[in-house]
DNA sequence: GTTTTTAGTTGCAACTTAAAACCTATTAAT
DNA sequence: ATTAATAGGTTTTAAGTTGCAACTAAAAAC
């Protein structure tokens, strides 16, 4: 197979998990399969006419994003030539990356929303643009961002359980993010 | 060079952005790219040291992403040998799909939060896990989202055929997620 | 029992990547 | 002023990946 990124332990002196996300998800054909399968598309024939994807490159892909953990694959019970490809909760939680990949084509190359568009089933309408959010959820831009030391945000840590701690407390408060 | 994803308009009736975007900036490296220009590296040597990256490879995709209008590139001033390569806006609003990505691998890969940590510089803490709003701010599930068509969320355009394309579009698409 | 459908695998040519060597214009060191 | 080093590439070549088309095997339909 291939063996992509890795390195990087070098930037801004800290472990930044997209290299990580980029080799299970980063391949040329992942995020479309990916796509096809939050719309429903579960069996290989479908992926097939679907994606404009040859034969062999999709059944490597969803090889390896089974064993990566982001599909899972069942042959079907009425009909045991079919085999079902579903998203795990790992791959569903792919949504957001995709969406804002998506939007941001929309703003910048087609210049126009794509149709049909994503809504809130509540009341039907549009959901927003995705964006980062502060604690208090103020909308963020990138100048209001700055990139803080683990040590810096965890004063009283000692050498010995610092990684627990700030695990469990990045849990607790249910946000993170760093380079 | 490449001709990668095309074709594409099969998907849920409708034409979407996500195989634009992916054309720009699905390529190998691109993410990688990205993240060390967010960093502040401006430089060919620099990006060539700070990621893994081959020579010929980084060349060849700064030049597409200058082409793309996601860089840009200007000889320096004070030392002519050197170049600077800078983000644009355009690139920078790739910023909240980079973040999500590279959430999505400290929850599911890594599983610990990157160092150092991405904060908002106002209070100098954590921003959010990226998500997606309804109108409202909301913060919306998978399951609490909706395709809706273009002719259905501006009723005035064109009163003749609206019901056919919203029933066929529905039937499509049964009641799936992304696209 | 022959054909069709589904989900693959295999073989091969075309293309892409990666590593290393090379090139050219500057700048820095002697 | 001459030489060495640096910056940003390009070229060359092997190795790896892709994409097409043809093939297979199992199950279902006719």
């Amino acid at each position: 197979m291939e063996k992509i990124r890795e390195d990087l332990s070098s930037l801004a002196g800290g472990e930044c998990s997209l290299p990580v996300s980029l080799e299970v998800i980063g391949e040329r054909w992942c995020f479309m399969i990916l796509r096809a399968a939050l719309n429903g598309v579960g069996h290989f024939e479908d992926f097939l006419s679907e994606i404009g994807i040859a034969r062999n490159i999709l059944a490597n892909r969803l090889t390896r994003m089974v064993e990566a953990g982001i599909m899972t694959r069942r042959p079907c019970d009425h009909d045991k030539r079919k085999v079902e490809y579903r998203l795990t909760d790992k791959g569903q939680d792919l949504l957001p990356t995709m969406i804002a990949l998506r939007q941001w084509g929309e703003r910048w190359e087609t210049g126009v929303p794509s149709n049909p568009i994503l809504c809130d089933s509540r009341d039907r309408k549009p959901i927003r643009k995705i964006s980062m959010r502060a604690h208090d959820d103020r909308v963020l831009e990138m100048d209001d961002l700055c990139w803080i030391d683990e040590a810096e945000l965890k004063p009283d840590s000692d050498g010995a359980n610092r990684d627990d701690m700030v695990v469990r407390h990045l849990r607790e408060i249910g946000e993170s993010t760093a380079a």
